[in-house]
RNA sequence: GGCGCAUUCGUCUAGCGGCCCAGGACACCGCCCUCUCAAGGCGGAGAUCAGGGGUUCGAAUCCCCUAUGCGCUACCA
């Protein structure tokens, strides 16, 4: 590629991005590294209606989070500011009176209830909707007049009435617009601020981006673009549309399809390294099986050509799965780190702080049985608790007496008082017993199980009763019998 | 209504004319391992490649039509 590749990610702060849009920025960054170029973000606050307070943040926070860095925009600067469309307005002004100056765009003074009717008409109708250019054809003196009243109005692009509009996509090759089925689009609205094409374009020529990666649902926009840029005298970026994002319904990602934004995975216990390997897959492949790869093979091999074009359903299950093969490639250091927030937010006050030298021996436990962080507290609170509180009728396993459940724990204190205590050790010795005591090892070991934990299922029983340490085994062990005897 | 895009197992996908009566993964089912739960291993079920026409010796792959889905059709992005 002869110039720089310099792509951007420009969201509206408009609400949280959720899991598409955050999508079509990781395929713009990937994009970027993959070419070593330069991954900007532009934060496109030009509805003024609509903006709101904290988006920026946390749009932000969520690319910090999946470590997505950006070579220019806010936080970081860069020689193309501002990076906030708001403060660029001056800019877009300018380039809306030379088009009105070249003939190519020119002021409308129609009011909304106008439009309105036009709309309707239209409607009833059934002709195609759009802008009937009305103010296009307005005399010298009768613009003259309604510009001398101060009557509000908004600048509007003057489409080609003829011809077509060609585009080829990066992803989804040719496609051509009718120049007269697109309407005349505003440029600048009556409040002064640009829309999406006005900003959008100049912006891009200004930062000079070389590719316009963006989900599809702006391919419709294109001809608008395009347009645009050929009456400003630029070269157009080249584009790529990439596919959209569904929810299970197959509708537009919105709020209503549980976490809305990217923040909210990482409160309900997802990897950033995992959210982010699960997204790549959802538009894009390495080949015909590898899945879970390392960040830095999704950056060499990221290319567009390996982009589909059919939209995705998002599916929790997976990345949920994928998040459980993550969680288990981590060192024991690191997932006690990253689950310690939920520990400190999920455990009840009086088992914290959190002893992380104990945790430490806890996590290999519940390593390979966690698929979302969330799930940690409810696993390890018998690991903290005094004594954790159960049904003592449980110790007696299925197709047991409670004279062999009684048996089986009075013959195990002794042997866990004085065994070493380690989990080949104690394996060996529990073994030797419960064949002494003639039970199969389901069921001595189910009734220990539930004298030591509390609980049904557990980690492995020795290895369990290791961590634990004599102490609280014995002491376990001690209220067992005392519930069953008494 | 108009315009545009898309269409391979329930879901994510491989496939860019013969390797495909279609491969992998999640989920599902069974077996093995086993002190429970997981993890892991092995196996199974699951797609007439949306439907119909062509082109070709040969099509999931190229062309056309239809259907369906989605997107756009705002002084929202």
């Amino acid at each position: 590629m002869a110039s720089e590749v310099r792509v951007r990610y420009a969201p509206s702060p408009t609400g949280l991005p959720h899991i598409g849009n955050i999508r079509t920025a990781m395929f713009n960054w990937l994009f970027a590294r993959h070419h070593g170029g330069k991954f900007v973000v532009r934060i496109e606050d030009t509805d003024q209606e609509r903006l709101v307070p904290g988006a920026v943040d946390g749009i932000l926070d969520g690319l910090e989070w999946l470590d997505i860095d950006w070579d220019e925009g806010p936080r970081v600067g860069g020689e193309f500011g501002s990076y906030f469309q708001s403060e660029r307005l001056p800019l877009y002004h300018s380039e809306a009176e030379r088009l009105i100056a070249q003939g190519d765009a020119y002021r409308c003074y129609c009011t909304r209830e106008r439009l309105a009717e036009l709309r309707q008409e239209q409607e009833r109708s059934r002709q195609s909707l759009g802008y009937d250019g009305h103010c296009k054809r307005l005399g010298d003196a009768e613009r003259r007049t309604l510009e001398e009243e101060g009557a509000p109005c908004v600048v509007r692009f003057s489409m080609p009435d003829s011809g077509v509009t060609h585009l080829h996509d990066l992803i989804r090759d040719d496609v051509e617009w009718q120049n007269e089925l697109v309407d005349d689009f505003v440029l600048l609205k009556s409040d002064g601020f640009p829309t999406y094409h006005l900003a959008v374009v100049t912006d891009d020529h200004y930062m000079q981006i070389s590719h316009v990666l963006r989900a599809e649902e702006w391919l419709s926009s294109a001809p608008r673009h395009l347009q645009l840029y050929r009456a400003l005298g630029y070269t157009p970026p080249e584009h790529g549309h990439l596919p959209m994002i569904l929810g299970p319904d197959r509708a537009k990602l919105s709020k209503r399809h549980g976490a809305t934004s990217i923040l909210e995975y990482r409160d309900d216990g997802f990897l950033p390294e995992a959210l982010r390997n699960f997204m790549v897959l959802l538009g894009w492949s390495l080949d015909d099986k590898t899945e879970v790869m390392p960040i830095e093979t999704i950056q060499r091999y990221f290319t567009l050509d390996r982009v589909g074009k059919p939209a995705a359903i998002f599916d929790v299950e997976k990345l949920s799965w994928m998040n459980g093969v993550y969680i288990r490639d981590m060192s024991a250091d690191a997932l006690a780190n990253a689950i310690m927030p939920f520990l400190e937010r999920g455990l009840s006050s009086d088992l914290l702080p959190v002893d992380r030298e104990y945790l430490l021996r806890i996590v290999p436990l519940l390593q390979e049985r966690l698929k979302v962080l969330t799930e940690a507290p409810e696993m390890v609170t018998y690991f903290f608790e005094e004594q954790p509180v159960y049904d003592p009728a449980n110790l007696v396993q299925r197709g047991m007496s409670d004279e062999e459940a009684i048996a089986a724990l009075e013959k195990s204190l002794p042997a866990l008082e004085d065994c070493p205590f380690t989990t080949e050790t104690l394996e060996a010795r529990l073994r030797e017993l419960g064949e002494e005591l003639g039970l199969t090892p389901r069921r001595f070991f189910g009734t220990l199980r539930w004298a030591v934990t509390g609980r049904n299922v557990s980690p492995p029983l020795f290895e369990t009763i290791e961590v634990l340490g004599r102490d609280r085994v014995v002491s376990r062990l001690k209220w067992a019998l005392a519930q069953l005897s008494g």
